[in-house]
DNA sequence: GGTGTTTTTTGGTATAGACCACATTCCCCG
DNA sequence: CGGGGAATGTGGTCTATACCAAAAAACACC
């Protein structure tokens, strides 16, 4: 479904226009130790979900002090190679999945249309009222009450994102009666009528936050990619405002458009 | 647990929801420096572009060791606050440009649209022929002929991206004449009459190369956003092959779009 | 078989010091 | 005044060590 225009990651160094060099890492060490660890899982000596050696382990192996590994590591973790689990190890990362903002379709369809398993994890729903920005968003008084669903976001058993999901209280009164364990837009649309006509995305790398990182279970301050979406219907209100944190590392973009 | 002896940063982000907690940043030392820098900034007395105290300042007045110091800042640079000039020092992150996949404007004129200023330069133009990724890309056989042009673009002189674009030369002759400081797609508009009518966009977090990472004149391995798009025109022939590398904190993505 | 408890392993944080390569600055000389 | 070279400052890399907190594994017990 997904048009391979994008180069795989394994094919990147081999060009051929290069002048020969003696040594791509310029005898760096911990280019070496990310360079052999690359290498071992380019060459299928581990796959997507495979338990890295200790850092212990590769110190002694590689003759290295164990900072200089964990600069490599931190390295590959930062280009969506592998991931971390606290203080359980480290591990190849599974392929991202391919998210098209033009195409919603929700986040359980387009997982699964991948062949991965999704799943979802309600962490709290609540009544709130709004604040100045969120007054703003909803074109609504401060104070006008609101719904707050935060929720946790699985691939294949791993958590990949959590977001924050408020919702007018006036166009789904009693939504708090629903369980939001399944698709939002599926209730709004079945349950109050509202269907979305136009999203408003917009994205930007950024570090997770504390809270955002303990409910991922990773480090604070690990690298995400924070996804704003404000979704309106056919008469221009806001049916949703969601703030998506994901892992940096499970998300592809990808956009295929009519030039207007 | 002795907190760095600084002058009080702004707290970072206090959410009135939480918990009241004794220290948000847990004690730790390098995210004490993180919330000091980034409260620094918060709070105006550091701007876009201005240059941070060196690390051996900051090390001395903090009374941690250089490597927390540096903890904190790569933690900053991953989120795009700060950014380091090889040897030279780290400096506040100007403000990211929007870019939209789906409004194609060319990149001279969105960047100055929101009063930057854009510039382009030639790295090299030359004549390839197509190996098996590209041939399948343009649906023509390995060894067809090519063009390759590789550019840096610039946004208030800081070279924010490196790109290199392949375009087929059965639709575009003698393309080697034109000088690429200004637009292509303008050149390919109107001297080949070829006009872009789709777009296919995907965009996935990277780390810069060794070549990539030299054109932008920073260290190796940062963070940095791979942009691959693919411009087709009405005939769906491949205008235009581009695969962009930007630096992570120079971008923002924003997609604005009618459901289908 | 299940269930707590202890031990071991693992990554997370922090220190102090050393040397290098390059950028910048300054100063001297023509 | 300009240019060249030396001195200095800066981040970049690396080592070795230490201790901690949490996860995982091993174990003892019921």
């Amino acid at each position: 479904m997904i048009p391979p225009n994008l180069p795989d990651p394994m094919s990147r160094s081999a060009s051929q226009t290069d002048p020969p060099r003696a040594d791509p890492t310029d005898g760096l060490h911990y280019l070496g130790m990310r360079d052999y660890i690359a290498g071992r899982i380019a060459a299928g000596a581990l796959k997507a979900g495979d338990r890295l050696p200790s850092e212990r382990q590769l110190q002694t192996a590689g003759g290295v002090a164990r900072g200089t590994i964990r600069q490599g590591l931190f390295q590959l973790e930062a280009e969506g190679v592998i991931y971390r689990r606290d203080r359980s190890g480290w591990y190849v990362s599974p392929p991202p999945v391919v998210y098209d903002p033009t195409r919603w379709e929700g986040f359980m369809s387009y997982v699964e249309a991948q062949g991965r398993e999704p799943s979802t994890e309600t962490l709290s729903a609540e009544s709130i009222v709004a604040d100045a920005m969120l007054a703003s968003v909803f074109g609504r008084p401060a104070g006008a009450p609101l719904y707050l669903i935060r929720r946790r976001r699985y691939i294949d058993g791993r958590a990949v994102l959590v977001e924050r999901i408020v919702v007018d209280a006036a166009l789904a009164p009693d939504l708090l009666r629903f369980s939001f364990d399944q698709s939002l837009t599926s209730i709004l649309r079945q349950a109050y009528g509202l269907s979305v006509s136009r999203n408003q995305v917009t994205m930007q790398p950024c570090a997770l936050t504390r809270e955002e990182a303990e409910a991922l279970k990773v480090k604070s301050g690990l690298p995400g990619l924070s996804v704003v979406r404000t979704s309106f219907d056919a008469q221009g209100r806001v049916v949703e405002y969601d703030h998506e944190f994901w892992r940096h590392d499970a998300l592809r973009i990808s956009v295929d458009i009519r030039v207007r």
